[in-house]
RNA sequence: GGCGCGGUCGCCAAGUGGUAAGGCCGAGGACUGCAAAUCCUCUAUCGUCGGUUCGAUUCCGACCCGCGCCUCCA
């Protein structure tokens, strides 16, 4: 068994496996906490996430390291427009971020570093960087990455260096100005920049006087200290971070250490709405919040982000997202019927998910195992499992046949992260109010006045409320 | 201009050198007092034009169209 997934710096799809010990070591560029994640910043946490589900189901052991960006221009600024400190802004973010994972049924990483608890490592990198004369500092008390001194700059993204135009904007997309004329190339970047007023309290003493870090810096530190040296094996982020981000960490990598940064490269590419790119002037930048306001589930807003293949632009839709609840119906209906016929109980997949290993043969749902290994072929993965839900499978199976059948779906279900029956809740919390109607309906019924039950029933779904009928009683369904 | 991604049924979306998975929606049927829910059945020749081949949606070339990155962004 093994997992393949495509890697941005061969351009080829590439066998994961550790280089080195028994671990992969796998680093992801987090979230920059100065706000509420969005459903785009998701998409790549949750593909992430999805791949170490993947990775553990194979038995490979990950470690995981996603870490937080509590530290740079857009926390500071921030911040200080909301007149809060920034320990305590972020702290506020982090935990927003981590209840949002928890919902969308992310696994936690192995750890998850913060950036400004890094900077005596910060710092030291940089002193390394100059040491070897792959830096400098500069009058005002900045130190830049000189780009020139660094032959392999640009391989990751292909850009050649006489392509690359200035990086002269910081992390909040404003103009560094004042130190346009300081640095001996308009492509060198900031390690340090120096305290200006408007970092308020933000500054830290080092070598070069009071300062902070410039942003790129944080990760070379941060996977240095989390995986003791090593080369990493799995490095990911969204796309856009293929350049200068990533380009940058490995420029810092490998010339303060003298060894490789990282073997395999995985990006994952944007998120578009409603077919337009999403920003917050279109109106159409949604959070979790947003959509669980407008009645959609985490588990359907899940399934939606992992559904198609993370290397193509997703078109997130609302038709999308209601056809993604559809499909995990479907799915909770396929369960039921396997747990009928074993007569086990338990609904909790992700508590009894088993590894390819102990499974030996995922039967009729292999195909939909090996897309998933394959690169990571969510869509073609689900394609399978309905292929198979399908042919009716529960219906000609014994019990043992649909036990073993239960594992290697329970098994999928944990590598794609889907928790099923999480919506159960929301038939049974129906108001008093709207139980009293259905009862009235149903008694109506039960005495032939069909007339009074149709009207009730019609009462109840103008209040957005679906009444199922059953043999010997009702369900009730809330329609948004 | 450079680096990438894509154009497959109404929508979303896999895929392979030998005549196209799947999901949603829709239609018909079963069930129902009627519905709803559920179950069953049904719907494409793959952007355009050339080439290679016994045979291409799948390989090659050209072209058209959409999108991303190249400045902060997952």
């Amino acid at each position: 068994m093994s997992v393949e997934l495509y890697d941005t710096f061969s351009r080829s799809v590439q066998t994961l496996s550790p280089w080195s010990g028994d671990k992969l070591r796998f680093y992801c560029c987090g979230p920059t906490v100065y706000g509420p994640a969005h459903i785009g910043n998701f998409r790549t946490f949750l593909i992430q996430d999805t791949l170490c589900r993947v990775l553990k189901v194979d038995g490979t052991c990950v470690q995981h390291v996603r870490n937080i960006t509590d530290l740079d221009d857009k926390t500071i600024f921030q911040s200080q427009a909301e007149g809060k400190n920034l320990s305590e802004f972020t702290t506020y973010w982090s935990e927003k971020f981590h209840s949002d994972c928890a919902a969308l049924n992310m696994l936690a990483p192995s750890a998850e570093p913060s950036a400004v608890a890094h900077i005596p490592q910060m710092i030291n990198l940089v002193e390394k960087l100059i040491e070897k004369k792959h830096a400098y500092a500069t009058d005002d008390g900045s130190v830049y990455f000189r780009v020139s001194s660094y032959k392999d700059y640009g391989r990751l993204s292909r850009l050649n260096q006489r392509e690359l135009k200035t990086q002269s904007s910081n992390s909040a997309g404003q103009v560094n100005d004042a130190d346009e004329y300081d640095r001996e190339s308009v492509t060198d970047f900031a390690l340090w920049k120096s305290r200006k007023p408007e970092d308020g309290d933000n500054y830290w003493p080092s070598p070069w006087g009071e300062g902070r870090p410039g942003w790129h810096l944080e990760c070379s530190a941060m996977v240095h200290s989390s995986f003791d040296g090593e080369t990493i094996d799995l490095h990911g982020g969204g796309i856009d971070l293929c350049f200068p981000h990533h380009e940058n960490e490995i420029a810092q990598s490998e010339c303060a250490h003298g060894k490789e940064f990282c073997k395999h490269w995985f990006h994952t590419a944007h998120l578009m709405v409603e077919g337009e790119k999403m920003s917050k002037s279109l109106g159409n930048l949604y959070t979790l919040d947003d959509l669980c306001a407008k009645g959609f589930s985490p588990m359907a807003i899940r399934y939606t982000l992992i559904s198609s293949s993370y290397r193509q632009q997703l078109n997130f839709t609302f038709d999308g997202l209601h056809a993604s609840q559809s499909a995990l119906s479907k799915l909770e209906r396929f369960a039921q019927s396997l747990l009928d016929k074993t007569g086990e109980a338990s609904k909790d997949f992700n508590a009894t998910y088993v590894t390819a290993e102990t499974i030996k043969d995922f039967g009729l749902l292999a195909k939909a195992w090996d897309a998933l290994r394959q690169n990571l072929n969510t869509a073609a993965s689900l394609g399978a499992i309905f292929g198979v839900i399908g042919s009716n499978p529960a219906a000609s199976l014994d019990a043992e046949g649909a036990r073993s059948m239960l594992r290697a779906f329970g098994s999928l279900l944990y590598a794609l992260g889907l928790e099923l029956y999480k919506t159960e809740d929301k038939i049974i919390d129906a108001p008093a109010d709207i139980i009293a109607l259905a009862n009235a309906r149903w008694a109506a019924k039960q005495s032939k006045d069909f007339n009074k039950s149709d009207a009730l029933r019609e009462e109840l779904i103008e209040k957005g409320w679906v009444v199922n009928d059953e043999k010997d009683g009702f369900n009730l369904e809330y329609r948004s």
